[in-house]
DNA sequence: TCTGTTGTTGTGCAAATGTATAATAGTGGA
DNA sequence: TCCACTATTATACATTTGCACAACAACAGA
């Protein structure tokens, strides 16, 4: 007749890693960095305080697993949005900026996960080490995007500067758009950001063309 | 011979404040938000705990006072540089540049302030208000330059989108140089912004020339 | 010199936090 | 079916947090 409910589910530590790291995204985007504590992640998992501590050292190591994460999703979609675009430069590009601009990279919660991961950064020798990673290889794929747009129309341009003007650019719109949506619309940043590559295009930002670094 | 020497000064309530901000301040660039709290302001600023909850009614209300304070110093500083250039548009806009990538404006103590503030920003409406306050004066600012330059030059553009992404791309580039100044240098974010400006000078940006909002 | 105002202290307390610990019980393999 | 492994729970404890309170004392005005 009884038949035994277990009181709890046993998972693989990647799984249940998971499951928490899911969870703190949640605490992260519904209380903040300062209300995502141990415990108000155990509680959002159903797990004991307990459990938290067993697969993560802190709340900090479970922040920047949560960042790593998210991140990896994010870049996936960037992904995603280059490949099923035509295999020509400027497409790639362009589809980059419209799959930045809408969910699931253009995202309330996102910013808060980004919030609490840069105020890491300064003081944690790891989480630098991972910022500069992710963002070295961010910078990459559109400063390829930008060499390959330029190379192909014969425009002298330090692809890197300007990956660095148009990555500070796109985060810049970006994070303005998640704090506020109400100062400028979506259509707005698109607008901006496809400019700037109609520039590009147009052989402007002829005072990067000098190579110099 | 017993010099009495008092316990405690006594301020005036806006002198006690302006020194509980500073220690606040203090407190934010060292330990980070995690690390801000009544306590920790307290003994920063060599008072009692229960004086922090005299002044201000919590450590939120603290760090908007302290964003507010430093706002005010960064603009200051913004403003001072663009009085200080000749009486044109272009000059002024070029040492708002200038002056965004020094110090006190390119300071990491700065960002760890702005960070605490921006992840206030989505549950507090009265954060939010000042937060669009601060970022409108910012860009009507920069926005009128624009339109000077362009006007004095005949260049259509919208002056409003252009500022939107100027100061997105100086915020960008501000916030990485903060986090990471081993990415890209301070003398890397000046070409960058310069060019921008070279472009606009140039008559660049000519998909923005339609006034459309 | 006295007195009222109020800035300031010091302390206490309930609640929340991180961490450690022993006990429990799912789960796969023998 | 039993067993070993370990994910998981439950609990405890020392700290830290925000908040409240009463007492104190600096300072200005009379």
């Amino acid at each position: 007749m009884d038949i035994a409910e277990p009181r709890f589910t046993r998972d693989l530590p990647e799984v249940r890693k998971r499951k928490l790291i899911e969870a703190t995204a949640e605490c992260l985007a519904e209380f903040g960095h300062a209300g995502t504590s141990v415990r108000a992640v155990a509680a959002k998992a159903n797990v004991s305080p307990g459990l938290v501590a067993h697969h993560f050292k802190g709340i900090d190591e479970l922040i920047v697993a949560t960042y790593d994460y998210v991140g990896a999703r994010v870049a996936e979609a960037l992904t995603r949005a280059m490949d099923s675009a035509p295999d020509e430069a400027e497409s790639k590009l362009r589809a980059f900026i419209e799959a930045s601009f809408k969910p699931p990279v253009l995202d309330r919660d996102l910013l808060a996960i980004w919030l609490s991961f840069w105020s890491l950064v300064r003081r944690d020798p790891g989480v630098r080490k991972v910022h500069k990673k992710v963002y070295a290889d961010y910078r990459r794929r559109l400063e390829q995007l930008i060499a390959d747009i330029a190379g192909a129309r014969r425009i002298k341009i330090d692809a890197h500067l300007a990956a660095l003007g148009f990555t500070a650019m796109l985060d810049g719109l970006w994070l303005e758009l998640c704090l506020d949506p109400t100062t400028f619309s979506r259509e707005d940043a698109l607008r901006i950001a496809h400019a700037w590559v109609d520039d590009l295009v147009a052989g402007g930002f002829r005072a990067l063309a000098v190579k110099r670094r």
